[in-house]
DNA sequence: CGATTTTGACCCGCGC
DNA sequence: GCGCGGGTCAAAATCG
């Protein structure tokens, strides 16, 4: 076990590491998010990372299945040094076309935000449904303008306009998603030109940890979570106010989870559920999918200023 | 009392 | 040209 705690130690410090450093656990002893993510899908490392945990602290201690389960996170530790290399490269390669078109941009008198004001996005964000304010907080400063019931859509739709910055261009609507009235759908257009303001995220971790009605935004989620598709996953990588509570030492919180009572149980009912995942025929694409659409949402494509 | 939100009116593009 | 619907304006209302 002393092995295996250093190995863990070990994984955690090597350089492309981006790992669940703060693991919430839930009462099935399941890593249920953390605030640091691996490069790699965060859903594969997770489902590896618990499958570890549970052959770990199962009170049948299964050598065999451990070192295979080790076999697998060095595995994807692998992967996750070939990805922070591709990322390396690409940002040095990005960074190199934007000094291009910078060096362009000056010569032809171009005014780079044109092509920036017609840059939309488009994020999910769970909210409290009982929560009528429509307000995201991003760590922006939003002015509303106005509010429209569309057609389609008997749920108000609300306008703002980003006042952090003099002319900044950007604009939000914001909108109740119709599939899941927990869910409110924010479209951003055009990009800022100015920074985010440090404090006002800092409010927002604030005001989310203390569970005000204040909706916060996790990370986007550039795919819309409600597209009927046969296989969904959803990786949520948010910080919850209830993750801020777990914010601790992760050796903390593997030895509570140690500790805890029902450990058999536990191990039983994640086992189960491994099991029947580990089965399904369908789970293996739709892990895939999920790591290209974790890599694309973790990491996406830098466009052109 | 200044800042912010609300809300009805208005503008504008699009399809017919 | 007309109607429709989404987006914006701005005066009034509300809030802190």
């Amino acid at each position: 076990m002393s092995y295996i705690l250093r190995w863990i130690s070990r994984v955690r410090e090597s350089r492309f590491y981006y790992g669940i450093k703060y693991p919430k656990i839930d009462s099935s002893g399941f890593v249920i998010s953390g605030s640091h993510f691996h490069l790699t899908s965060s859903s594969s490392y997770r489902l590896v990372f618990n499958l570890y945990y549970t052959a770990m602290n199962s009170p049948n201690y299964d050598n065999q299945k451990v070192e295979g389960l080790q076999a697998q996170l060095e595995c994807l530790q692998r992967e996750n040094e070939g990805l922070g290399l591709m990322l390396e490269t690409m940002s040095r390669k990005y960074s190199m076309l934007h000094q291009a078109y910078h060096r362009q941009a000056s010569n032809k008198r171009l005014r780079p935000e044109v092509p920036a004001a017609s840059k939309t996005s488009q994020v999910f964000v769970k909210t409290d449904p009982r929560d009528q304010s429509l307000k995201v907080k991003d760590g922006f400063q939003w002015r509303k303008y106005g509010q429209k019931v569309p057609k389609e859509n008997p749920l108000p739709r609300a306008y703002f306009k980003c006042f952090m910055a003099p002319g900044c261009p950007v604009k939000k609507k914001v909108q109740r998603c119709v599939e899941d009235k927990s869910y409110v759908v924010a479209i951003y257009e055009g990009q800022h030109n100015h920074d985010v303001d440090p404090t006002a995220a800092g409010r927002q971790s604030l005001s989310s940890s203390c569970g005000s009605p204040a909706t916060s935004i996790p990370f986007p989620l550039l795919d819309n979570p409600f597209r009927p598709t046969s296989t969904c996953i959803t990786l949520d990588l948010s910080l919850s106010g209830s993750d801020l509570q777990n914010r601790r030492n992760p050796t903390a919180v593997m030895h509570d989870y140690s500790t805890s009572n029902d450990h058999g149980n536990n191990n039983r009912r994640i086992e189960d559920c491994v099991a029947s995942l580990t089965k399904d025929p369908n789970f293996t694409l739709a892990l895939a999918a999920a790591v290209a659409r974790s890599i694309k949402t973790e990491h996406p494509k830098p466009s052109p200023p």
